[in-house]
DNA sequence: GCAAATTAATGATTTATTCAAG
DNA sequence: CTTGAATAAATCATTAATTTGC
């Protein structure tokens, strides 16, 4: 690996002196990481994390094994199928099939920044099929949002106009091709897992889901914080 | 009507405050921020949450239009959709002097981008002096830097340089820009602390707390994943 | 058939912009 | 006009695909 890092846009302050002196006094030992203390968050989401990794330090392994609260629990019972294993401790969210799908049925639904509450309900659908955090639901909704406006950033630049607006990118919701999936509503884990069943368990959900917040917009909303997560 | 569902907030309640909406709901225990922050342990906090809104798009609204969302998008005219729904109470934050005055050491100090622990522990020494929210530590913070560098680049350009770059922007950190201090900086500004304990006591804070930090840094840190949000 | 070496995707952060409260 | 808040755009970084040499 490289671990190239530097500094990225200066294109605010020039060579002038001052490189030399920059970075006296170790005190910050960050490793290979920014020079900014540490990590970050996120507007209004601030999720939190991980913070400094190494790259090459042998020190990070997954599965620590040792599992405290929260750990993961890489889907509950979860045939997957997958011959895959991915079992990471620990980097970043590795997405399971019924999640993107899920998801991409939210967006397709028009969903695009869902707020915290909607965050927090989704994460707990999509924590059946596997590890997951809200920030990696409001990571998706933003990196698929802005990914699908390139794409047709690019597209529309080869060919201008066309009174043709039919994409398969993002209809209007309403119709869905979901309608029927299975009646037995979201009910939790339905044992009966077929292939088929966790697919369409996901889609049932995010129907659902959205109709849900549909009404939910008729409706008065709530308006409370939610809570915090405790930490 | 509108009145959508306006989580955005929820970042670390304050215990106390309520905007006067209607809050009830005790919601989740969240720790007292003023209290100590060390839950069992984490590595780092997790703070997650967000809120963001979409205005009234999400389901509805969106669904009825053609998919004019991937069509041509990014209409000049229309901005963005955030606008409206505005609530009633909300209000913003509206920093104390002690706040600020504690903020500015930091940044002084070197901090641009806290991470979620840090926040949440400078949030808690801040609520001392006035009603704040995490997201507001996170925000300012966000903010004057890049305004720093605003006015930083509008000084360059305007001056065409000079060897003098002050590089009040974006330290690496390491260099210590901390210095100032109590140690009678200018004496102008600085009201000595005859004054009182307040901002004396900001002052104090800020200083250790940077010192802690810079502790920390060379202290061990541990990597690894870190649980997600608890819940 | 593998596994190092590349490359393509895409998860996670940071920076730039925009909007509006005060 | 200042600046808190929120989003979008740009980047960075890591994982999965894919390719290539053996």
């Amino acid at each position: 690996m490289k671990v190239h890092q530097f500094a990225r846009g200066f294109w605010e302050h020039e060579p002038s002196l001052t490189l030399g002196c920059k970075r006296l006094r170790p005190l910050a030992p960050k490793l290979s990481n920014t020079d900014t203390i540490s990590p970050p968050h996120h507007p209004v989401t601030t999720f939190d994390l991980k913070s400094f990794i190494k790259p090459e330090s042998a020190s990070r392994k997954l599965g620590i094994g040792s599992s405290d609260d929260n750990t993961n629990k890489r889907d509950p019972s979860s045939p997957q199928g997958q011959a895959e294993t991915h079992i990471p401790g620990g980097t970043r969210w590795n997405p399971t099939q019924e999640q993107i799908g899920i998801l991409e049925m939210l967006y397709r639904g028009g969903m695009r920044t869902p707020n915290a509450q909607q965050i927090e309900q989704i994460t707990a659908q999509l924590s059946k099929y596997g590890k997951i955090e809200g920030k990696n639901v409001f990571y998706w909704f933003q990196n698929h949002k802005a990914r699908e406006r390139q794409k047709q950033k690019r597209n529309n630049l080869g060919l201008a106009h066309s009174p043709r607006t039919t994409l398969t990118t993002s209809p209007p919701f309403s119709c869905c091709v979901i309608t029927t999936m299975d009646t037995t509503k979201r009910g939790e884990v339905v044992e009966r897992e077929e292939e088929d069943s966790p697919l369409k368990k996901c889609r049932s959900w995010a129907f659902e889901y959205l109709e849900d917040q549909r009404e939910e917009e008729h409706r008065t909303l709530e308006l409370f914080p939610l809570h915090p997560e405790g930490r």
